[in-house]
DNA sequence: AATGAATGAGAGTTCATTCAT
DNA sequence: CATGAATGAACTCTCATTCAT
């Protein structure tokens, strides 16, 4: 709202008259006010108009620009969080080193990104609607969540072919690795409301040791047959 | 909706004429329909005229037992979750045997007759709508946490006093019992929707070594002077 | 509702069993109630169940004696009003003594018997919302409007044609009685509401001195014409 | 809905566009549509969606320029009685002449400016109504009943201070003043619903009787003593 | 006769969306 | 482009009346 950040639809803008400029800016504006009382709120609870009011536009601005609440929903995932995956790809695609540094690297570039910003309240937002708004579920799912997906199984399948990682099945690791990841969001964003005082969980340390547990599950143990399904009783999975 | 489950309400009756047994089970059967929609929608989203046609009764019909939406939510509440406690209470009171497995054994009795229920939803839904609704939240903070945390701290003091545990901070604590219960609860009712096929989470597994990672950190360990604090890197502390 | 008053309803019931006594008692009962409720709150914001409820009956009895709330009030304004009528007619008919001293007797008996009741209260309630139940109004004026106006009328064509007053046009002199008497029962029902105070307006001393201004208008004056109009600036008139 | 008034809210409108002239002229429409509803039917009675259909604009639009109807009925009374009263004192501060002269004028106005409007019915309205309507009693006592008080207080006073007047309890002459305009307001809209031809009331010729009676009663009379209360028979007092 | 559970039309209010200006 | 007035479907809650018991 206040930080000069960029956004995507403000990408091809070059040096212009003020005035001019605050009209190219109108769509971050909205989105930036769209995410915080989404996030605040929740989708079905967040209203056209306050969203409007708080990029400093009137109503009809706001349905110029999107021309729905869905639609400027899906815009602030794009903006928020899909739109992160390219360069992610391209960033893990030239990535040099262990697998396992890769996944530590992963996961610390997502809690400072993703996570410890206020775009992991989408998450806990499509966690908490996502039943009530089939279509933005839909959304998420092949904008957000298989992305993501796609990217861990990557890497995943990185340290299974370089031996690093034990053959196991891909598929349900994943959820081994993004499991904490949930529940720091959740955490983050649900827990403060139902717990009076502020609940002591440093979520560095917390990632640093699931992490931990998680490649321990995962690296290939010499002499040892793995199956394909992740270990059992593995934290998270 | 699934069980034959006896409801607060439902306390006395015989063999009654229809009428009468009808409105015997009124309020149970609304509870009951009330508590499959939040869950399924949050409380928002929910319809009271929906609660009252799954209940079999008329819009007008609902609110001859319940003066609102937000009694019938506190009212699910109290049958689902609040009520539980003074059983539990007397439970633990009468407990014999060490903490350590009064812990194991709490956990398993709160997976298998809460989480493991519809009512865990109800969990969820405080969690993702508490801030929307100030005075459910402080209903549920005053009905459902604290009696939570109250029965959990007098857990972890027994210990305490017994020697068992360390003596570490008891009200901090607490979070690193709850922090996984809450994980399951949330992955229960909110992944689903996020990730299309079944992900692969065993909860009886994932609790039980929780619980023993938990438990771990919490026991006195001999020679070991232990800080009023939760072992930092425990998880979920 | 607590006085041994006598209800039209409850003419005929010699001795009885008390069971059945009450049985017998429940329409003037009900119709205590309903003078009560009605003149407290007004037709419209009254509700059937409260009438039952301060009846001590339930709500479906009340309309096992009465087919609707609009019936009911009809046989509140009968008990109260209307039926007063016949006994009044009978004792004017049968009055000796001057026209004035009938008209004086009229007003006193009025407020003693109707005005400083609670049975004004339908008066006000019906100058309030007659215009929202166009069949109430219909009935009131029949029942009570047009016997009033008629008890009127023969009193002063009996001071006509005595000589006692001048030779006015009745049907206009009539309001010039009755004006003073509706204006305390509203004084009495309404201006409460708006004066925070104790007005300070003694019905007694008001009526009495009404009607010798109005008395004075109507004696025949000898020596003068009276045209066939009420004296024009006549209070009331 | 009949002579060109013009609205409080529709202060400094030239000529504008269509869209813009229509909002500039909404809320005085509202509240004339809302006067005659309230007037012809009471508060309760009247449903907003038929406010907004005499005004010619859909439920919603109501709801725009009042957020309640309560609202609605505050800016009614504001704006047909409240704010006349800041004129009012000013042209009694101003008034020049005795104050027997003034009270007379006092009483045309009021009759000329309200009792002869629409706006009367009000007062009707709230001696109906007031009694279910705590917040709306309230809100009219302090808006109107209060400042109509305060300046026949001032008038009063100023009588007596100049000698013209005896020295009475002005706190109860006030309703000597009062009675005869409330009671002309209550015939004008209620006694037309119970008797069916028009009555016989010239009001003018009323209120200039009344007020003659009135100040007789109120005039100090040369070697008379007179108590600080009103003279016992006086009309209305 | 008496009950009171059940009904459902209807009231006030909200808000995403449209569109004339 | 931008506005914000206007809409109307949808939601919660009320209450006179019905009718099985």
């Amino acid at each position: 709202m206040s930080a000069p950040r960029r956004f995507l639809a403000d990408k091809l803008c070059p040096v212009r008259a003020k005035r001019e400029r605050r009209k190219e800016a109108r769509p971050g504006e909205l989105l930036e006010a769209a995410l915080d009382l989404f996030v605040e709120k929740g989708f079905a609870a967040t209203r056209s108009e306050e969203v409007a009011a708080r990029a400093g536009v009137s109503k009809g601005t706001l349905f110029l620009y999107f021309p729905s609440k869905e639609e400027l929903f899906k815009a602030v995932v794009v903006e928020n969080l899909a739109s992160l995956f390219a360069g992610w790809n391209q960033e893990f695609e030239a990535f040099e080193g262990s697998t396992a540094e890769m996944l530590r690297y992963c996961m610390r570039v997502w809690w400072e990104r993703v996570a410890s910003t206020k775009a992991s309240g989408l998450t806990k937002l499509m966690l908490s609607e996502g039943r009530n708004f089939p279509e933005l579920a839909e959304f998420y799912r092949k904008q957000v969540v298989h992305p993501g997906h796609d990217l861990m199984r990557r890497i995943l399948r990185r340290g299974i072919d370089s031996g690093e990682f034990a053959p196991i099945d891909v598929d349900h690791a994943i959820y081994a690795v993004i499991a904490p990841m949930l529940f720091l969001m959740l955490w983050k964003h649900s827990v403060n409301v139902c717990i009076d005082g502020q609940a002591e969980l440093d979520p560095e340390t917390y990632l640093s040791v699931q992490t931990g547990i998680v490649l321990r599950g995962l690296l290939a143990q010499p002499g040892e047959q793995t199956s394909g399904k992740p270990q059992r009783g593995a934290p998270g999975a």
